[in-house]
RNA sequence: GGGAGAGUUCCAGAGCGGCCAAAUGGGGCAGACUGUAAAUCUGUUGUCACUGACUUCGGUGGUUCGAAUCCACCCUCUCCCA
């Protein structure tokens, strides 16, 4: 079986221009392929991840990836799938942003003796000339075909700006700067980027009169039609400074039941053969499917040793088990303290499991807090430093699924 | 350039001089039920010194005993005409 068809068993192709051409390329590692980032943010998430995947997959059939950082189109910003427009974002930020993203990807791709490239975009399109451009591809383009994709028209209510309505341009000229500098002759991307793709193809085809290919994965969508990987404070991060290994363990824990399969296939590197074992279970045996997309995923970003310990603190605390080693930690200093004692609406609030006393009080009112598995129901609950050292540990718990070890310094 | 309208708490969206920390829905959080799932039901959802006080309704001033609500100017956005 060659990595198309793997592909596809693991439902991850959504679009393609031309299925035979893309095969045969893809599956005899000919093909150089691109996939672009835009640096909105300072770390990659999970949407990213999922083409990073994709890339690792293609790079192990023997492609060449190129990764396209978007240093120059991330200064428009992607109007697609947005309703409202991108906040701009300043040179330096970008910059920064790129930096980051390469870090972060170095560990899952091979750059090493030209395996794979990283460009940035902001290398050719920030010294373009606008009369040039316009002579050279604007008349490529014409503007009705444009309104008409998909990405546009959801725009059209709230209005689209002159900056936003020319990212499918600058997208379209990176594919083309990148035939001609590299060979690259696909490109890869979300599903959402379908339009913008194929006018990187059309412009290919119409300046140079070649032949090169476009193909969408399908985006991680919940099972009710929503991007996956979003948590209330927002993404769900692949740097452990914003988003923790525990947490990382967690969202893909708690993922529902409908979901499970099609994550495990669509993002960890697990035979297929092996999934579908998995896919055999049902009801509370679904768990197993979930602590293994888990391990996987936190694996891979995180690695073993990391994956290890959030599995071992996640069975601590929902099983029988009672090893709190790895469970995340607050530690207290004397000046938490006052006159030897710490309430407990403080507490939760230091401990990070509260945003502000308020709703700590909340949740200590509506019965959600314990500590050591008793239950706090009163808001002046005190507990004591000394109580703190003797113990050695205490576990604060708020909800369910909320845990937080807390020690003195 | 001319004309019309809008900016409200996480989001959508009521309120249009005191009864407004602000309806309703979504989301979030907590509880019950469970499988760390879904669905359902209940409570809750600005902050703090929590039966009280303080800060919020685009911004700045003003009118008033009293303003999210009225006036002036400004900023931003949308629509219609050009």
């Amino acid at each position: 079986m060659g990595v198309y068809e793997e592909l596809e068993a693991r439902g991850l192709i959504a679009q393609v221009t031309d299925e035979n051409e893309i095969r045969e390329l893809v599956n005899g590692g000919k093909a150089t392929f691109y996939i672009g980032f835009d640096p909105t943010a300072d770390s990659l998430h999970v949407g990213h991840f999922m083409a990073l995947c994709l890339m690792k997959r293609l790079q192990m059939a023997g492609n060449k990836p190129i990764v396209l950082v978007g240093g120059g189109t991330g200064m428009i910003g992607d109007p697609t799938g947005r309703t409202d427009m991108r906040q701009m974002l300043t040179k330096e930020t970008i910059a920064h942003n790129c930096e980051c993203f390469k870090k972060q990807m170095s560990r899952f791709i091979d750059f090493s003796e030209g395996k794979a490239i990283m460009v940035n975009n902001a290398d050719w399109l920030l010294d373009l000339n606008y009369v040039d451009l316009l002579r050279e591809v604007g008349s490529h383009f014409t503007v009705n075909r444009m309104l008409a994709a998909e990405c546009y028209k959801q725009r059209w209510e709230k209005g689209l700006s002159f900056l936003e309505f020319n990212y499918m341009i600058m997208q379209s000229y990176d594919f083309y700067v990148l035939y001609q500098k590299y060979g690259c002759n696909m490109q890869f991307g979300g599903d959402d980027q379908w339009s913008n793709m194929l006018g990187g193809t059309e412009l290919i085809r119409r300046k140079l009169g070649k032949d090169a290919y476009a193909m969408t994965i399908n985006l991680l969508l919940t099972s009710e039609g929503k991007k996956m990987g979003k948590t209330q404070k927002g993404a769900l991060w692949l740097d452990a400074e914003k988003t923790s290994p525990y947490e990382f363990y967690q969202y893909w824990r708690n993922i529902d039941d409908a979901d499970v399969i099609k994550c495990i296939k669509m993002i960890t590197f697990l035979p297929l053969e092996e999934i579908a074992e998995l896919e055999k279970l049902e009801g509370a045996e679904l768990n197993r499917a979930k602590e293994v997309l888990a391990f996987e995923t936190t694996k891979m970003i995180h690695g073993e040793e990391e994956a290890q310990k959030a599995q071992q603190a996640a069975r601590a605390l929902f099983g029988s088990g009672s090893n709190t080693d790895n469970m995340p930690t607050t530690e207290l200093s004397d000046s938490d303290f006052t006159d030897g004692r710490i309430n407990i609406l403080d507490l939760l609030v230091k401990a990070s499991l509260a945003p502000s006393k308020s709703e700590a009080r909340r949740n200590v009112v509506q019965g959600g807090v314990t500590v050591d598995g008793e239950k706090v129901s009163d808001v002046a609950f005190e507990l004591s430093c000394e109580d703190i050292t003797t113990k050695g540990e205490i576990v604060v718990k708020r909800g369910k699924k909320a845990f937080r070890k807390i020690k003195k310094a």
